[in-house]
DNA sequence: CAATGTTTGTCGGTTACACGACAAACGTTG
DNA sequence: CAACGTTTGTCGTGTAACCGACAAACATTG
């Protein structure tokens, strides 16, 4: 059974998981993922097919985790972090969201080819979403009547769904200004768990 | 003690020497050879230290293997094979070699920063045109008076003599007209181990 | 000179990867 | 329907890679 990305200290498996990781990036450029086989992502990692099977389940665990680790990669190169104290501090958040699935592959837009797996990509990005405003919640004193892990879940979900409605758009306004909009619509979500305000 | 490059089959070593060479090449644009210890490289290479050992001896036979692989890359990029039968099929391997030379690396060009391993990449470059002649050589029947191994071994290192010249040059000819120059010089060699010529 | 730190090359013990083989779950074709 | 080829997921057996530790060679510093 394979184990989770993270607290992975062996450079062995963080080698093998970051080549398959590029490897299926690599594929998903010339072919869709329906027509991929673990066979042909193994091949093109230069890794066995079995050990493919020591790190994921199937190809899309390996699709999840990948994307996961992108987004995680687009917020460490902009430095984003979420700090708790502020709701409006997850605009930095809402906005690599909009950038990420303006860019990533397989989504809503005009292409069908990867139509398929945008439930899993979708599912991926909100868990990273997740994960991201989580730490920060985490970070101050737990809030009363709703436990920061449904606070983040909730806000996460709504941050993916008004993105991805923005990245369908025909004319979508600008970035700027649509993180302004979904931040008054989530702000009160995470607003509900913040320590009560000095006035 | 490291085995040859040639007849690896298992996968493993196949991407870990290939990562190791990755490594120095990418390295080698930012830090001259000398700079660079073997922890180093093996890092760049997401290899353990060790590992690196049990292929090659120390970073010069890193280098060697590296030039010659990409030596032969070129060749086989350009589907360059050296037949035995016409001497003047040798044109083809002069001016892949005036390429490779004007491009890489650590080279008699005005930079002294990789001068010191100059005798190294040279040697590296000769025994692959070596290895490149000899496998045409060797397709014949065997000379009178002299062994393919000596023809093959003269003959490189004249290649590689001149074409260092040539690419010491302050102005140097086209390499079209060069190889034509070179080509004269070498065929009597070439040629002494030729089959008697039909008339 | 001695003391210190870095790099080198080597050596067992542990772990992840390669590999072939296998049964099961699919299409597809006749 | 049966026969076929492909892909999937799993397992046991070798082997290469990881790792810490070590002594030796070397450079730097006081």
């Amino acid at each position: 059974m394979p184990i989770s990305d993270c607290a992975v200290k062996d450079p062995r498996m963080r080698r093998t998981r970051r080549l398959l990781q590029g490897a299926l990036r690599t594929l998903l450029e010339s072919r869709s993922f329906d027509e991929l086989s673990v066979q042909d992502i193994a091949d093109a990692a230069t890794v066995n097919r079995a050990t493919f099977y020591d790190h994921y389940t199937d190809k899309h665990a390996l699709l999840e985790a990948m994307i996961a680790a992108e987004f995680h990669q687009l917020l460490e190169d902009r430095q984003v972090r979420f700090d708790g104290t502020c709701a409006s501090a997850a605009g930095p958040v809402i906005h690599a969201a909009c950038d990420f699935l303006s860019v990533c592959s397989g989504h809503p837009g005009p292409d069908q080819k990867n139509r398929s797996i945008e439930p899993l990509v979708g599912a991926a990005v909100v868990a990273a979403i997740r994960r991201v405003l989580l730490s920060g919640l985490a970070a101050r004193k737990p809030a009363r009547g709703a436990a920061p892990e449904l606070i983040a879940g909730a806000a996460a979900g709504a941050i993916y769904g008004a993105v991805k409605e923005w990245a369908g758009r025909r004319n979508p306004p600008p970035a700027e200004k649509f993180v302004g909009t979904v931040l008054k619509l989530v702000e009160p979500m995470l607003a509900a768990a913040a320590p009560r305000e000095r006035k």
